[in-house]
Parts: C-alpha cells; structure tokens; sequence
DNA sequence: CGAGTACTTGATCGTGATCAACGGGTGTGG
DNA sequence: CCACACCCGTTGATCACGATCAAGTACTCG
C-alpha cells in the first residue's frame, strides 16, 4: 500500500499535527505511521499501562477516563477528529483511553515519534500548543464538576453540543435540533453525574419548554436565552 | 545590575526550563527577562484580561483559579519554585494567577519569549513536558473533584502535602509531623468544599486518633496506613 | 483592650445519590 | 412469528452528604 498516498488523502490532513510538514516530511512520517481501526467499545490505551503507541484520530470519537480504585469513574477528556491521542516523553498512560464510536487512527510507537518531533520544530509547536489548548479545557471543566449545579451541568453540555453539532433549523432564526452522539449514562460520566439525575434534568428542562426531546437522543433548543441563562 | 549573575545564582536554575540552556543561551535570555516581585494576595495574571507576561516561579508559591460568573471559584492549580507560569501562544489568559506566598518571579514578555521558544528546542521540549505532566495532574484532580467524597478529598490532600512539605519525625519511623502552606479556606477551594467540610473532616481525623492538630496549621500523621484507607 | 481574622462546632436544609420499579425498543432463538 | 431477554431511559421514594446559616472561640494586631 501507497502510504503516503494515504496521507495525501487523509481527512485531517490540514487541521492535525502533520498539517505542518511538507511533502519530504509527510513521506518521512508515513514510514512509521499506520492506521487502525477501532469498533466502538474497544480500548486504545489502559490506564496505568505501558503506553508505547501514539496517534491521530482520524475519524470517529474517543473519550479518556479516569478511575477510582474501586471502580467510580469519570469522563477526563472527548477527542475528535484531528485530535491527538498519547503521552510523549512517558513511559505510562494514566488514562484510559476507549473508543465510543467505530474509530480510524493514524498510530506511531511513541519512540520513533518522539525522534520524529524532535527534528520538527513545527510540528513540535504545534502539539505544544495542542496540550495547551487541552490543559485550558481540562481546568475549565475542573470549576464545572466542583462547583456547579446538575441543571447549570446539563444546560451547558446542551449548549457545547449544540456548538459542536451539525445543527438543522426549520428556519435560519428557528430552533436548533441536532443529535446527541452519546448515551445518557456517558453524558454523566462526563458532567460526574449519575444517570438518572442526568435524566431528570433533561426532563425537566423540556416540561419548561426550552427543549423538546423528539428522540430519544435528539435535542430541540427552543430557547436559548433561557438554557444560556440557567448554564450559569 | 548584572542579571547574567543573577541568572547563575538563580535557585531554580538547574531545575526550570532554563536549565535546558548553555551559558550563551542563558546570556540571550536573561535580556529579555527580569525579576519581580510579589507580595502575598497579589495577582499576577487576571482572568480574561491580555497574557503579554511569562515566567518562571523562583521563590514562594502561586494557585491559579477559575471562576463562575456569580463568584464561585475553584482553584485548578497550585504553582511551586520552578514551575512556569503563564500561556504561550494565546492573547488571554483564562484563568487568574495570585500569589499565595510572597514569591519572586522571573518574567519575560510573551512574544520574545515565544521567539526564543523556537530557537531553543531543548526548552520547547521542556516545557512541552511540563505541559504535558501538568495535564496529566489537572485531569486526575477531575477524577477527584467529581468522584471522590470530601473524606476522601481531605485525606488524599494531607497525604500530597506530606510528600511535599518538609516533615520531621521524631523516630525514622515515628509519626511525620509538617505544616500546610495554605489556609483552611484555600483547602477548600482545592478540594471543591466548604471551609466547614474541611475543618469537620480535620476533626473527625483527629478524633480518629489517626492524625493530631498541634498547631493550626501543623499536621501530625499518626496513623498514616488509617489514612491512605480513607483516601480511597 | 477592642477589632478583625481564622477556625471550630452546632442545627438545619436541599441537592443529588441510591434503591427500586417500570416502559419501550431491539435483537435472538425456539 | 412471537416470546423472551436485554439494554436504555424514565420516574418515584427515600436517604445521606455536604452546603448553608448561625454562634462561639482562639489568636493577632493596632
């Protein structure tokens, strides 16, 4: 296989770390890069493992979560597309880092990486700003899960998702109806909540009218003023 | 003044981003830097405002915190001598940095400093690792604001300050004994309680036999098998 | 000596967890 | 084709943890 065709191709191509090589860098990179595919469910990297791999996401979702040693666990971080996936420069993964849809990942042994990065400047740059991008969201979320409230929690999960959604209106000014790409029980591992407070809350946000739940992980906004104000 | 010299005494010299540089290298940057200082309570950097400052931490110790729209904060780091402070590579800053010691700082601009950050590869590599471990702690803290009870939370706490405090015993073996750098009010913020919760948990501890007060703020671990238990 | 700050303790309240039951949708095997 | 099991989500009842409100103590500083 062609792989530097592949990467030609790739769908994140501009938007991941390898967006800043040129096309001698890319063939350097493709030599030790492959891909591969993850069904949803399945585990990338164990927490408290060996984490020798490294990579791209490509397509799909992963989420990382942290674990408590009696099994109580928490949502730390959602990676999409273009995000990157692993630790360098450690020889451990203190996370978990699990599939929740089929998922395509470009992967590299994390030695051969780091080699990599170290005479790349700008891709080095560009994961350095990544990590920071990645610790402003990870504090961010830490004043969430310690101070705010289950209904300021859920509001503002709808808000960011409707963010991140491909969002359909029946008119430009009209309520936003998009689909929720998880299930309830991940939702509240995500807002360190439990199910069935996740469930009411969305309950009662739709007998206060500002959302409408059509399916059963489909979201109408129908008033974002108010879902803004109750977000906190 | 000669800052070079100063650069040479520097008490984090060996142990901050800076010691990934030669002695030419440290000449370059020490013009650009300087020495400021801060009295307890001072706030360095303002949420939300412009980050055109940033620095090394060489003396005292800094938290860093998040806060509600209505005033509810929640502390998402703690800084010690020879962290760096600041946010390369974004115009704001999200969150605000106050000294919570007298500390002493050395400070650069953002922008020369960003432009030295890519001369300098060892100290991009550097700080990229510190980023990195930075973001391994924030998002185990996550774990523990969400999951953990406030028993656990304050036993975990003592436990992480005793292996960073400066402890004395009175037999190798006997009982640690150090004192907390904060307050019972930034405990809170820490942890993601009350001021209440933490002093009726200290108490119930005490009462426990499994830790003693002698002073205010001086902890004795008597029992430190009992407490790494309730840390969960 | 009085004011102010930090901490502790007590009483009560409310939020969200827990335990439990039930409904709807889906896939499987007899 | 239907009976069944299973998963997911909802709803109800109750409980417990930690917040809140309130009072009081110990120490420091002017």
């Amino acid at each position: 296989m062609d792989i530097s065709k592949t990467c030609a191709d790739c769908s994140v191509r501009n938007r991941s770390l390898c967006g800043t090589l040129d096309d001698g860098e890319l063939q350097a990179l493709s030599r030790i890069g492959h891909r591969r595919h993850f069904t949803r469910g399945a585990t990338i990297l164990w927490s408290g493992e060996p984490a020798t791999q490294c990579g791209n996401l490509l397509s799909g979702a992963l989420k990382m979560t942290a674990s408590t040693a009696d099994g109580r666990e928490q949502t730390v971080s959602t990676l999409y597309p273009a995000d990157f996936v692993g630790r360098p420069y450690a020889e451990d993964s203190r996370f978990t880092v699990t599939a929740t849809a089929d998922s395509e990942l470009c992967m590299f042994a994390r030695a051969p990486f780091e080699h990599l990065l170290e005479r790349h400047a700008k891709m080095e740059r560009q994961l350095l700003d990544q990590a920071f991008t990645a610790l402003d969201e990870s504090r961010a979320q830490m004043l969430t899960l310690a101070r705010r409230s289950a209904a300021e929690k859920v509001a503002g999960f709808l808000l960011d998702m409707a963010d991140r959604a491909e969002v359909t209106r029946i008119s430009p000014t009209g309520p936003a109806t998009f689909d929720l790409p998880i299930n309830r029980g991940q939702i509240a591992d995500l807002l360190g909540l439990t199910i069935e407070t996740v469930s009411r809350q969305l309950t009662k946000l739709k007998l206060a009218g500002i959302i409408a739940l059509p399916g059963i992980r489909t979201i109408t906004i129908r008033d974002e003023a108010s879902l803004r104000t109750r977000a906190g």
